[in-house]
DNA sequence: TATTTATCGTAACCAATACTCACAATAACT
DNA sequence: AGTTATTGTGAGTATTGGTTACGATAAATA
């Protein structure tokens, strides 16, 4: 077992590829598969099989030389990694057009997150049932969320309001938010944030059109 | 003048951040200010004022010394860079929880991008009326993104359609995708991708947790 | 059993590059 | 005229990101 497992200085962009190589694994044990290879994973993520050895090399030998990946083990694996072989507690924050279709995605629950409750403040949306919970008071989102210990949100606000919804989301204990408010938010260092804006993910793109 | 500025050799990381200075700056305008500096944006996105002048000079210089940056035309500058000092046509496929939500989404129309039709197979949504359009069916889509010359698409189907949507609209020309099927698309060299996966931005920040 | 083929894990290497630092140049203000 | 603020950029540095190469191991085959 390599000795850096504990010392924490992976880089950023091979933690964030890993949840790649997971969900295109989990993919090919859908389609049956049982056994897979770095070349072959490569191939389907256009990345190459020296990358992928190398990333997964950090955390431990997964692969069995000559054979390759136990598709199932190497899903396990790395779901412990990247603390997913656990469901985490999410809060949603906003219940416009795009909080409500996050509250009726199915995609989170098998992949490790599970919304439990969301809030809002405007008053014909509080007390709305949606899913399997009620739409609650952005007044309450302090006490629910202590109670819960929830770790994780989802920020689905406009922009005006969304740095004073993190700031009263991390007074709280939240460590992780996915912010779809197309604004940037100023946080702790032990707060992490990602960022997703359809209009700056396409702005990425046009430069090269 | 640079002469860099047509030899395009610019980091992609450099034009990632672009959009989000961009987005700044407009929020900046819109708060009523006429002039920032490098320093104040750099404390506002959290990175430092050297790196945001480096990223800008690559492109021109549009500030001045002592005095710092005119945010309407930097602001115009940007938008020149990025291509979206004009308005993109947009096909939007797939008309669910997602793919409605982003047809009512207010935020592309004046930041570059109008979505223009939109697209599913479903027999019970076709025909449907959203916004200003009617949803077609799959089977329309080469037609109409050919007839109106789309080079721009996003994707909000299920991740087993969505290679097979892909490729069509590469087809017949599209060479910008947004996805947010949960799935790695295969596409020729010339055709740009971006992901958008809330569960795989979620899991990226669990690691660290 | 010996040989061939497939594949992993990793050491070594290389090159890109990403970012910082420092400073001359310039503008505004006093 | 002197002071302060701020840009644009040249130089330098460290990172680091990725590739290549190869020994080790496993399975298949002759």
């Amino acid at each position: 077992m390599p000795s850096h497992i504990l010392s924490s200085n992976i880089p950023d962009i091979v933690i964030g590829r890993l949840p790649v190589y997971l969900r295109a694994l989990t993919r090919l044990a859908q389609e049956g598969r049982e056994v897979t290879s770095s070349h072959e994973l490569g191939q389907r993520l256009g990345i190459s099989s020296a990358q992928i050895r190398k990333d997964l090399s950090h955390f431990g030998g997964f692969g069995k030389q000559g054979t390759g990946y136990q598709i199932a083990y190497l899903v396990e694996q790395l779901k412990q990694v990247l603390k997913v072989d656990q469901e985490w507690d999410v809060a949603l924050v906003g219940a416009g057009d795009l909080g409500r279709a996050l509250a009726h995605y199915r995609g989170f629950g098998d992949r490790g997150f599970r919304i439990v409750s969301m809030f809002d403040n405007s008053p014909d949306k509080i007390g709305t049932e949606l899913e399997n919970f009620v739409i609650q008071p952005l007044d309450d989102l302090a006490k629910v969320i202590r109670e819960r210990n929830i770790k994780i949100a989802m920020i689905a606000v406009p922009a005006e309001s969304a740095q004073e919804v993190a700031d009263r989301l991390i007074e709280v204990g939240v460590k992780a938010i996915l912010n779809y408010a197309p604004i940037n938010l100023n946080v702790p260092a032990d707060v992490h944030v990602q960022y997703i804006d359809p209009v700056v993910h396409l702005q990425r793109m046009t430069y090269y059109l």
